[in-house]
DNA sequence: AATTCTATTCTTAGAAC
DNA sequence: CGTTCTAAGAATAGAAT
């Protein structure tokens, strides 16, 4: 018997799965571990092929974040600024006053911490906003598609597009102009 | 002559690629559709699989954002209030007043666009703090393979960690604790 | 820009450490 | 938690639509 044929009776060698959530534990955490690795170098692998940015952010069961990210880093502190609309413009007609001026250097450990928090949150955010483009997106075109398929219709693939709270629904949402 | 063997001539059937930039445009865009929807399906598995929270990010060489999330949907304002540092609180010594208190309901469309801008600039914040981290967690163990494998270390693995200015390299990162 | 087809390459389930 | 081994399963390069 050569090793092919123990290996075989071991049970070696990938078997088919449902994509559903995997019950055992520690099957989860080996399954976690694996194709979070997976993930992430698939998500080198687009950057680097195409040239793109790519921003992948996954929460562990645990709460635990993992975070992958490729625009190549120069100052990240240029892109903290101007980001948050300023509420004490708020008499102002215009909606063009953001800012985000915030001085890291003279913030504590405590406040810093504060900042990773908001940064996870904004993740949240992000992953939201996207998800609600993902169920209402598809402009009522195939709603069976939404729901046969776990990942149909991810994208923002419109032109354009903006930031809009849907009443209806009690929800942002991102929809194309 | 079977279509097999057509089908060898013909040239079909995956080759062995170099993960580098792909040069020809119309190439690395039809890389680009296949790898990004691949990449999204395995964080839709991901997902599912272990029941964790996942969000994706790609914006296109044309600077076009792609989206995918998987926590469900709730309330996506919710995430939006106890964000931001408050600077009209600054005089207060604690560093614990949070907030971005904005009614999206009274925005209009010029506003809420630069919303959308908002989201797309703090997934660049995001990637870069990744980033960050990527370049400078390994502790110096191992800077060989960050050399060799374009997605070493993307991952903040630590227990617990926080965002910090690293004023030797001018630059922010997230650091274990 | 997205899809189809298919041979080939790459990923990963299961078992064990 | 992470990793290793290996074969079965899945993803995809290239060409064409």
């Amino acid at each position: 018997m050569d090793s092919a044929e123990i290996n075989k009776k071991k049970g070696k060698g990938r078997r088919k799965i449902e994509i559903k959530r995997i019950e055992e534990e520690q099957k989860r955490q080996v399954c976690f571990s694996k194709r979070r690795q997976g993930l992430f170098k698939k998500a080198s692998e687009l950057s680097t092929l195409c040239g793109v940015e790519v921003a992948v952010v996954v929460f562990s069961p645990a709460g635990k974040p993992y975070f992958f990210g490729q625009p190549s880093v120069d100052h990240v502190l240029n892109h903290f600024l101007n980001v948050v609309p300023n509420p004490s413009n708020q008499d102002q007609p215009t909606g063009e006053s953001f800012w985000w001026d915030i001085d890291l250097h003279s913030m504590g450990v405590d406040e810093l911490k504060q900042y990773e928090e908001i940064l996870a949150k904004q993740q949240s955010v992000v992953t939201e906003a996207a998800q609600q483009c993902y169920l209402q997106a598809p402009e009522g075109a195939a709603m069976e598609q939404i729901e046969a398929l776990p990942y149909a219709y991810p994208e923002v693939g419109e032109d354009d597009y903006f930031l809009c709270w849907q009443q209806d629904y009690d929800c942002l949402d991102i929809v194309p102009i």
